[in-house]
DNA sequence: TATTTAACAGAACATTTGTTCATTAAAAAT
DNA sequence: ATTTTTAATGAACAAATGTTCTGTTAAATA
């Protein structure tokens, strides 16, 4: 990528953290310092080839950046690592946590109960994002369903036998019989915890 | 919120969620099953007025929903406590990831380095969300910078001084001085976690 | 029953916005 | 030096989209 279309990406991306939707064409010519839009439009039809942007032909604000380039909240620095400067020219990166918010993918969050998993960071109250799969590799933390109940752990297959692994020693590791009600769910790929509480998140 | 004003909002984030941009007026109607426009213009601006909705005027897709009626992951039900229907019908709630994501807060992530805050379940790798502010309540877990190092602790404030804790038994509470360059960076009030390596994150 | 209110339809209008095309200027390649 | 390519301009057009207005219908209210 150019500098140039690097620049554009950059002010797409900003717009759209800052608005909440995408600018029009004209709205980018106008931050980029461009007088004409059709300046704007080749350069977006080649970064759509480029698979760097996708927009939907005739459909206005509807340029949307492919990951990892799309919707995220600045890093702004490593903590325990020096001071960060809440400035643009020190962000780090970007999280693409809009990678995730792409339902389309069919991901999904459950919310963790117990402590069953504790020593791998996960505590109740967590919401951790389940993306579906069939299959599970060995050592791998997934969701499983298990005669009925649904619980989240590490996927161990030796020649004893598939075990789920709890992480925390105050819990037994699940062996799975042949005779036993077994699916795997998903995959555990990422986790979320919110401090902030008392929002409205639409329980029925 | 009444049943149908529930709709709307539903409509709007679906479409969202599944499009990556919002729907015109036009698109809701059709959504919705309405023939006219003005309908849905009216419900809309009724909606503003409610603060359920955020908007431009004459700009078009520019709707956002407000908090946490926005882009969202859908909550599929509490692991261990069931079996999770992946069906629409069974969605708990939505995880309000976009309120985070709104740049324009001045919040940023923070990558955390060591373990010394494993018992609140903050591990090395982890991404924590800092939402900027000088003071900080007893108690609550912020991001600190004292004597030129940027450090995660639990704020506690006592007849003793200000102290620095660490949640690992592993290491010493920090005690504040008064000679010390000491600030509040922010509070803590999201923590990522994400299990998918590999993606570019854009670090420089 | 009469009146008011709310919700919707349908049309019309104005603005925004995407799209295209002819042209110019500068840079790169031959 | 000539040609080709690229980037940008400016204008114009068409489609999408927000906005407004009038009338209608049904429900709620007095």
């Amino acid at each position: 990528m150019t500098e140039k279309q690097k620049r554009f990406v950059d002010f797409i991306m900003k717009f759209r953290n800052d608005n909440g939707y995408s600018p029009s064409i004209r709205e980018i010519a106008a931050g980029l310092g461009l007088a004409s839009t059709s300046a704007v439009k080749s350069m977006l039809d080649k970064l759509r080839q480029m698979g760097e942007l996708s927009m939907v032909q005739g459909k206005a604000r509807s340029i949307t950046a492919a990951a990892p380039f799309c919707e995220g909240i600045p890093i702004l620095g490593h903590i325990r690592a020096g001071t960060p400067v809440m400035a643009e020219e020190n962000i780090e990166g970007y999280i693409p946590v809009k990678e995730f918010l792409k339902n389309s993918s069919g991901g999904f969050f459950l919310v963790v109960d117990g402590y069953s998993m504790k020593d791998k960071g996960i505590l109740p109250g967590d919401f951790v994002f389940i993306q579906p799969q069939k299959i599970i590799s060995n050592g791998q933390i997934g969701a499983f369903r298990i005669n009925g109940e649904v619980t989240l752990k590490t996927f161990r297959k030796t020649d004893d036998g598939v075990f789920l692994m709890p992480a925390n020693e105050d819990f037994k590791p699940i062996s799975v019989c042949e005779s036993d009600d077994f699916e795997v769910i998903g995959r555990y790929v990422m986790l979320l915890r919110l401090m902030e509480k008392g929002y409205d998140f639409r329980f029925v």
